[in-house]
DNA sequence: TTGTACGCGTTATCAG
DNA sequence: CTGATAACGCGTACAA
């Protein structure tokens, strides 16, 4: 759709303007010592003074190295994630990698089309974290899988490095600690269906809920994208049915804001009417108010794993996978109210 | 420091494995008519196959067009800033832009080392929030200055198009409202001294001073890059130091968290002890405890002026330049301590 | 309908 | 020390 590019400065544009031969300048600038010094000297002047850069495309077309690595999250607002990608696009950039980041938005489609448009840039490295629980759909990716880092829950089927979160035990954690302090009616708010990790986190609350002979009532489990807005619409949503519950559950801290937003506007007080336990463990979570209960994701953690699987892979040192596994855990805090038993 | 690409299917190889010529292969991956129906399934079928993607650098190269815009933020976590580029990513994703980020962590010389990489990768169009005051230093982005977004403040002598904050009306707020709720004596906590934004902000909250009669004390003035923990920390020094102070002012809202923070661990209460003003209303900051007074920094529209001008620019329309000028406001909570006069 | 030749900006190899 | 040339993968005129 656009041309542009008024000046585009080459090699060979320097070498016309200074009379020179265009291997030479190539050498001059890339520090070749059979060029002689002074030469060396004005052609780096010359292009300073030009404001010439290298076009990496050609040099990654010429030696089939991009310096490329490509993130592709669900959702890239989320301060998780944030600050994950931003751990990575630090220590990346340190060693001349650029990052190319995308945005599923929760949306499969999208995510197809993100994946499409990072192999197209032929980046050394993808890190992802799936939308889809179906390996099938990762299969653009199995050419270099080997260089895939996976982001979430392990999908069967797709041999890849992962960082595995055990989502399982976050669900587990989360019920278990709601039911122990009372609240045995609770809605759940989870991220969409066909996400790994929602399926994982569904697993765990059914766990403890079985543990303590509960059952979970699948009417009061909400499906949506994580945010504050989807959040409050649900709990205002199920309040407005006369829904019975005292606690929610949710997979992400947004959306326990939204359940905070949700009360506010109902004039209700949390955790006094309405408890509520998040999970990521934002920055800010502390600061709420009430501070937020919430299941910690250590992204610390996951941001060290994912250099480091980098930083083998990259080296080109082996063509193995490798797989850590990382556990979330309880924050307590005031957003949930201590029942005492009837 | 890496080769990998264990099987770069190319056209030729396609063309191979096909017993076709490599341009017939080509031709039929881009839908070219003159290619006979069924020889251009086959193709795209064993395309599919073997796990094609064009490699989109080479074909920049070709063309002259590499779909490629880049980002150079100083702090990517940072939710504002990840709210605005998360917008752009997703616009721009669906026009097939690719999107580049760097962070420049509020260090000039990661800053300039971010406009090196990015212009070897000659984007389409550079969005940069920049650390430095001095045009000088954005030089080398001369070449494209008219698809460069400068973000913040405008720079004297740098051409260019600006989606202009004005901070001095910024910093005017803040410290007008600490004024009328009659805290006099406040420290400031603002970004460091060589960032545009900070003068700015400085000159509006000394305008404010001298309006009510009164001076800033510059030993009062502290500078750092936006975080919770370095807010956190100067807040406890300066007590610790028995400075004398009932307000804060900050040019971001993490920083008046570590007020938050310091103020926990100081066993004080805010406001009562002491208030604090914030800047750029995170979305969380309404839910904080207390919620958070704070200067709206409106991203939405940013976002939205950045993809006019980007669209504008990419279908190469015109060589001009735009100013957008954008105005934050006050969004009063309860950070604040109304003191009577004395 | 298919194949050939050339150029995009680099780097690397080989001659001068 | 410097210059010429091939190759990377792709697109496109032009020739077959």
């Amino acid at each position: 759709m656009s041309k542009s590019q008024k000046s585009p400065v080459t090699i060979k544009t320097i070498a016309s303007e200074m009379g020179l031969s265009f291997s030479t300048v190539a050498k001059a600038l890339n520090e070749d010592p059979l060029i002689k010094e002074e030469t060396r000297a004005r052609v780096q002047e010359k292009a300073a003074e030009m404001g010439y850069f290298p076009n990496v495309m050609a040099r990654s077309l010429r030696n089939n190295s991009t310096k490329n690595i490509a993130l592709i999250f669900n959702d890239i607002e989320n301060p998780s994630l944030a600050h994950i990608f931003g751990r990575i696009t630090k220590e990346m950039g340190g060693h001349g990698y650029s990052t190319l980041i995308c945005d599923s938005q929760y949306d499969t489609a999208v995510e197809a089309h993100n994946i499409s448009t990072v192999l197209s840039r032929k980046p050394e490295a993808v890190i992802i974290s799936p939308v889809t629980s179906d390996p099938a759909r990762l299969r653009l990716l199995k050419n270099m899988a080997d260089r895939v880092i996976v982001l979430g829950d392990t999908l069967d089927g797709f041999q890849s490095n992962y960082v595995h979160v055990d989502y399982v035990l976050g669900g587990y954690i989360s019920a278990k600690e709601m039911i122990e302090n009372g609240h045995t009616s609770n809605m759940v708010i989870t991220e969409p269906e066909y996400c790994p990790t929602c399926r994982q986190f569904i697993q765990g609350v059914e766990k403890a809920y079985r543990e303590y002979g509960l059952s979970l009532d699948r009417e009061m489990i909400y499906y949506c994208p994580p945010s504050i807005e989807n959040g409050r619409q649900y709990v205002m949503e199920q309040y407005g049915k006369g829904g019975s519950f005292t606690g929610v559950i949710t997979l992400c801290d947004a959306l326990a804001y939204g359940v905070y937003k949700a009360a506010a506007m109902l004039g209700l007080t949390i955790p006094s009417d309405i408890s509520v336990i998040g999970f990521d463990d934002y920055a800010l979570s502390s600061f709420a108010m009430p501070p937020l209960t919430t299941v910690c994701l250590p992204t610390e953690r996951i941001a060290e794993r994912c250099a480091e699987i980098l930083n083998t892979k990259l080296k080109g040192d082996s063509e193995s996978t490798q797989i850590f596994s990382i556990e979330p855990h309880l924050v307590q805090r005031k957003s949930i109210l201590k029942q005492y038993k009837e």
